[in-house]
RNA sequence: GCAUCCAUAGCUCAGCUGGAUAGAGCAACGGUUUUCUAAACCGUAGGUCAUAGGUUCGAAUCCUAUUGGGUGUACCA
């Protein structure tokens, strides 16, 4: 379309001598109602031709018409000038850049992304707020892969600290020796499993004290099992044997349940870094800003940085006796991250509630004159709720990430079942394909909704499997596979052919915009983009595919190539652009 | 209190850097199968784009204020 603007300008120039930037010239789709395929919208052209806006487009549009071969018509309504691009231009368009096999390569940029997300507590199992995170990072990780940089996904697993000491203790007091293997539990639910113990027993305690006239607060504070669990995370930081020995053996029952859990939704990390390993770092970054001037020490000893300047508060890096806070962790890691990656940018994939702390971060990292600090950015995502408010792991008002994959699938195969279609699957194909359908639905439904925005999940509305849903583009693309391969379909470059119907024209701009809205996608982090257009392309196709008299059964071998071509890159389009998003689609279903 | 995000059809959501009469899906109602997969297609109905101002030739989109909701504002992580 580039050569529209360049001959806009070129007729702006002879008509009335005038030389504009590019920005003046705006282009966009001409609506459905309007004959055309590019409107240019003439109001900002006006002050320069010093004509109305009729006039103006109509002067125009004759000089197009006259000088451009490619537009073999147009028409004005308003301030528009919609133009009608001749069909051989699409045609060879199609047949000559989106047949052609790098349509759908990956170009390399040439430049490294690391995407931190999942990054889970140890101490309970993964529930649809850690899923809606966990597809999330996946999907802009291999967003930006496909737009061509060089990624590499990490998870920063939280596996030290006072929640997983609760688990710890409570399991210890409580368990009776309980594993995974003695109980058949899932080794992240039976460690969850305590940790809810835990919280029932602490606040049973608390209730005593309060009986005893002791305030919330106090009671809070003084129940002697939190004073144990703290206890016990002091002997940890001292490294304590027994403690240690626990703790690697319950933190080995919940890698071993995560490992079933990420592999169930198909998520990947190219390297896990572990808290218990980095939860000391940042020391040095705090003597670096002192150094700089960066930070200030209080009369106590703490270290703080004013960000008063920056609208922001004061805020403490480092405690008065030394240890750290969770921010000072963060910029230790950041710097070890960067050491490790040299990576142009870092996406930090993390609930909305940290917004504040990533502001912060990212400010202080770069007021320390970290080069790297503006190639940071916080993927904030908005909170999974259901109608009943906030999901809470310590009440048990969870949607647990297991229990609700196993219901998707079950799901699938209900409805597939019912359909009665591929009665001839062996038991393995039936169950790859209800995993794929059921994930397929789960995995489009997080993700279809703009990161930012909170999402609301009813456990007892199921997720559809029709309409604006991944099962929807799953059946688009197995229906084209199933057309492709009746018709004995063989790719052939280029056919002779030159007049296309609207429908086929309305396939072939849409098929064009893929790499773009790709783009786009990948440069606002949001798979929301890329899904909307996957669905806007199934959705068109299925009408291509009502109004196109069957193509199995058309006599005219140019005219069935050509559209079998329209077929084949759609289903190529659906099945690149799903596979970013985590989605597998079906040959048939 | 301060900061920040959100508000579009009964419900769930699109609406790109401002452009023509605001679009989908679900739910409701009606229609389509001797034609390549009906998880599909076509149609009907459904809207004061939270409210009020402002900027502009033009605002759901940008700015300000107000209302309602979420989150944050810890020497927790």
């Amino acid at each position: 379309m580039k050569f529209i603007i360049t001959q806009t300008l070129g007729a702006i120039k002879q008509l009335y001598n005038e030389a504009v930037t590019e920005s003046v010239i705006n282009i966009q789709e001409t609506r459905k109602e309007f004959e055309g395929q590019v409107t240019i919208v003439v109001f900002p052209i006006v002050r320069f031709s010093k004509k109305s806006p009729e006039e103006t487009a109509n002067a125009i549009g004759e000089y197009l018409l006259k000088n451009v071969e490619q537009i073999i018509a147009f028409n004005v309504v308003k301030g528009f000038l919609n133009l009608t691009i001749a069909d051989s231009y699409w045609i060879n368009i199609f047949n000559n850049e989106l047949l052609r096999d790098d349509f759908l390569r990956v170009k390399p940029n040439g430049q490294k992304v690391m995407v931190e997300y999942s990054s889970p507590n140890t101490n309970k199992p993964l529930h649809l707020g850690h899923v809606r995170n966990n597809l999330l990072g996946y999907a802009v990780a291999e967003l930006l892969k496909a737009d061509g940089f060089e990624v590499f996904k990490v998870n920063l697993v939280n596996d030290r600290g006072i929640h997983i000491c609760k688990s710890m203790l409570a399991w210890e007091k409580w368990g009776n020796g309980e594993t995974p293997e003695s109980s058949g539990l899932k080794g992240d639910h039976l460690v969850g499993k305590y940790y809810v113990i835990f919280d029932k027993e602490y606040k049973k305690e608390i209730e005593v004290l309060k009986a005893e006239e002791k305030t919330e607060e106090d009671a809070k504070k003084n129940a002697p099992l939190i004073k144990a669990a703290q206890q016990m995370l002091l002997k940890w930081e001292a490294g304590d044997e027994a403690v240690i020995g626990l703790w690697k053996r319950m933190n080995g029952w919940v890698y071993e349940g995560f490992e079933i859990t990420y592999k169930n939704l198909g998520v990947d990390f190219d390297k896990y870094y572990y808290e218990s390993d980095t939860y000391l770092l940042g020391k040095d970054t705090v003597d670096e800003g002192l150094a700089k001037g960066v930070f200030f020490k209080k009369k106590d000893g703490s270290v703080w940085i004013d960000l008063t300047a920056d609208g922001l508060d004061q805020k403490l890096v480092l405690r008065a006796d030394g240890t750290s806070v969770y921010i000072t962790q963060d910029l230790g890691t950041a710097q070890m991250k960067y050491d490790d990656f040299q990576m142009d940018q870092s996406i930090y994939v993390v609930g909305n509630e940290q917004d504040y702390h990533f502001k912060v971060l990212f400010l202080i990292l770069e007021k320390l004159g970290k080069s790297w600090a503006k190639g940071l950015y916080h993927l904030s995502y908005g909170m999974v709720d259901l109608p009943s408010g906030k999901m809470k792991s310590r009440e048990g008002t969870v949607v647990d990430a297991d229990d609700l994959v196993a219901e998707m699938i079950e799901t699938a195969k209900q409805k597939t079942e019912t359909q009665g279609k591929i009665s001839d699957f062996s038991a393995k194909e039936k169950t790859e394909l209800y995993t794929n359908i059921g994930l397929g639905a789960l995995k489009y439904f997080l993700l279809k909704v703009e990161p930012k925005k909170r999402l609301l999940f009813d456990p007892s509305e199921s997720i559809d499997f029709q309409g604006n849903t991944g099962p929807f583009i799953q059946y688009t693309h197995a229906r084209i596979k199933s057309l492709l391969s009746k018709a004995g379909y063989h790719p052939a470059n280029s056919v002779a052919h030159d007049a296309l119907i609207a429908i086929e024209l309305d396939m072939i701009m849409l098929l064009a915009k893929y790499p773009e809205e790709l783009s786009n996608a990948a440069k606002a982090f949001s798979p929301a983009f890329l899904a909307n257009y996957l669905y806007e392309l199934a959705k068109l196709f299925n009408k291509f595919y009502h109004e196109v008299p069957p193509i199995v059964k058309e006599e005219n071998i140019d005219l069935k190539q050509h559209r079998l071509n329209i077929c084949c890159l759609t289903a190529d389009v659906l099945k690149a652009g799903t596979k970013i998003l985590g989605i597998n689609v079906p040959e048939r279903m």
